[in-house]
DNA sequence: AATAGCTGCAGGGTTACGTC
DNA sequence: GACGTAACCCTGCAGCTATT
């Protein structure tokens, strides 16, 4: 047994690059490796099954009419072997081009525009025979299954919504979309719609985004094309029967012509300059897409053969850059936040709550903001514009007319603002918006359906606190329930989250006591909130959050007595600290704007 | 180490809606 | 009204990270 013990015994060199070297690919020997057949997956052994139609058509085509027999594709196993031989095993997992290269002199194929592939340009074989010939099922699962270039920052809230669009306009059901398609079942889509999901942490779904991204970028002409087909009729059969057949030959061939492609040489340095930078750069170079199935079934494979265990491969390599992996989530989350300017600059189709959005969406933070110059340049809009001062305080910023011309005396430094804040928010992004998007903007009523809760903001309805001891079940529900005509659910869920951090009371409690939901449930509605309007039937949820922000701190406690709550004594007292509900409101206003500035 | 929180995935249950 | 289908909501589980 070999020691792994420290990067700087350069052992493990031999296993990352030298040792792979006496490794063949065990696919085009004919005794095939059992483990191998479990890296394909469903839609891979589909394409390789369609690939090999198409490799019969383009062997027609281009081989001077003789057909490919077994010999033929033994040959190109040896080609290949030859440079599986070569390239010893090092498998990349990146893109197509050495299946372009292999298929010089090898595979006579059409030309498929490998470089093209980044440029996010359908690969244009198949645009062009959707117009000249029909559509093959290996072209449209290709074109469907196209890595998505590594620097497009996949949002999935965006996909979703173009293919909701999509699927809305066409007479597609979204099963049948889900399963002929994407080949998945309609509730699984139906889950892809509702939830929404980072891209980057994805796993298996990633190849659904995939396909509905490629689906995106493709024609309505393809589309019609595609939808025609029954592209994943050959999917189970494949399951049993790939063994012996040539068809499994086929099978691994093409998967590691399209799915391993060349690998990039990786220079083995002399072991002695190992460092862990250059580990790091190793390990972390970015990779456009993969087949995570392949890619787990061989690092499997590497274990058992390097008798490495998975405890030291774990901590030693893998648990180092997870956390590198786990940080591009937060970079897209952020993208959902900067959507709506997107969807916002084509004025025609905005809605009140997207303006609304538009004018709060949070300043970056690396922004040293102004509020003088915002002031200067407000002023100057206003004075070339028709509309009054008053006009654009209470419609655009809600705020009345006396307090803007405060704002436009008294100096402010930004930082220090509380709920002024949000107003320079709202004038900073008018400033940034187009004069179209702000005409639009004019014309609407952003605020005709203003909450109550935000009403009461300003002067906080008294709720009269009855007598704690006459707390009921009937009580609560009425409190809870009451009717809403309107609310902000990102506000109320960002109060609530405030609130429950505050006051230190857990999700799993509050969802099972308070809310009547499962922790999950509540997690789901408080982290991803959706717009008021898109609501059906989950408003109840969203009611009830509203409900208990707009109670009485006391009324809450009593509430939370009433179903057992242990540590309402202790939140009791925190909130006799507190001087009056205007207090925590304002307090969470300003929470809430420390929050949007960061 | 224990606990809390978050998330992907999958599936059950309910509601909405169209058709007969 | 009965029925089937589509769409939506809710939840459990498992695995992960962060915090205590």
């Amino acid at each position: 047994m070999i020691s792994y013990k420290k990067f700087d015994d350069q052992q493990p060199a031999d296993y990352t690059l030298t040792e792979l070297t006496t490794v063949q690919y065990p696919f085009f020997t004919h005794g095939i490796h059992p483990m191998r057949q479990e890296s394909i997956t469903c839609s891979e052994r589909k394409m390789l099954i369609e690939e090999k139609k198409f490799e019969t058509r383009r062997q027609m085509k281009y081989g001077s009419g003789h057909h490919p027999n077994s010999k033929t594709l033994l040959n190109v196993s040896n080609t290949y072997e030859t440079e599986i031989n070569r390239f010893q095993r090092i498998v990349d997992y990146e893109s197509e081009k050495w299946a372009e290269n292999m298929n010089q002199g090898i595979i006579k194929e059409p030309k498929v525009s490998t470089s093209d592939q980044y440029l996010r340009k359908p690969s244009l074989p198949l645009l062009n025979a959707s117009s000249t010939s029909p559509l093959t099922v290996e072209q449209a699962i290709r074109l469907l299954t196209q890595p998505i270039p590594s620097q497009i920052n996949v949002n999935t809230t965006e996909i979703v919504k173009e293919i909701k669009e999509w699927l809305g306009s066409s007479s597609y059901t979204n099963k049948f979309f889900a399963s002929n398609i994407l080949n998945i079942k309609e509730k699984n889509l139906t889950n892809i719609f509702a939830q929404k999901r980072d891209f980057n942490s994805l796993r298996n779904t990633k190849e659904t985004f995939i396909k509905m991204y490629n689906w995106l970028e493709m024609s309505e002409d393809i589309r019609t094309e595609m939808l025609k087909m029954d592209l994943y009729e050959y999917e189970s059969p494949l399951q049993d029967e790939n063994d012996k057949s040539l068809g499994f030959l086929m099978i691994r061939m093409y998967n590691t012509l399209i799915f391993s492609e060349h690998p990039k040489k990786i220079i083995r340095q002399d072991p002695a300059i190992m460092t862990a930078e250059r580990i790091d750069e190793l390990m972390n170079q970015p990779v456009a897409y993969m087949s995570t199935k392949k890619v787990t079934s061989d690092i499997k494979e590497w274990l058992a053969r390097t008798r490495t265990t998975r405890k030291w491969f774990a901590e030693s390599k893998e648990s180092t850059s997870r956390q590198n992996l786990r940080q591009p989530s937060q970079s897209s989350m952020d993208s959902f936040t900067s959507l709506p300017l997107c969807i916002a600059s084509s004025p025609s189709s905005m809605t009140v709550e997207q303006a609304i959005r538009l004018l709060t969406q949070p300043i970056p933070s690396q922004i040293n903001v102004n509020t003088s110059e915002i002031v200067k340049e407000i002023k100057e809009w206003l004075g070339s514009s028709s509309y009054t001062n008053k006009y654009f305080a209470s419609n655009i910023l809600n705020i009345k007319g006396n307090h803007l011309t405060n704002i436009f005396a008294q100096p402010r430094d930004f930082n220090s603002l509380r709920n002024t804040k949000e107003t320079f928010v709202k004038m900073y992004n008018w400033l940034e918006m187009s004069e179209d998007v702000r005409t639009e903007m004019l014309k609407m009523n952003l605020y005709e359906y203003e909450s109550p809760l935000q009403d009461e903001n300003e002067t906080p309805k008294k709720i009269i606190r009855q007598n704690p001891a006459t707390m009921t079940a009937e009580r609560i529900s009425e409190l809870m329930n009451q009717p809403v005509a309107y609310m902000s659910t990102k506000k109320v869920t960002s109060d609530i989250k405030m609130w429950m951090a505050k006051t230190r009371t857990t999700r799993k409690w509050f969802a099972t006591n308070i809310m009547g939901r499962a922790k999950r449930t509540l997690v789901i509605n408080l982290n991803y909130p959706k717009e008021w309007n898109e609501l059906t039937r989950g408003k109840e949820i969203y009611v009830r959050l509203y409900n208990w922000m707009r109670m009485s701190e006391e009324e809450r406690q009593d509430i939370m007595r009433f179903y057992g709550a242990e540590n309402v004594e202790e939140q009791e007292s925190e909130v006799e600290e507190s001087k009056s509900l205007d207090d925590i409101l304002k307090e969470l206003r300003r929470q809430f704007s420390e929050c949007n500035k960061q």
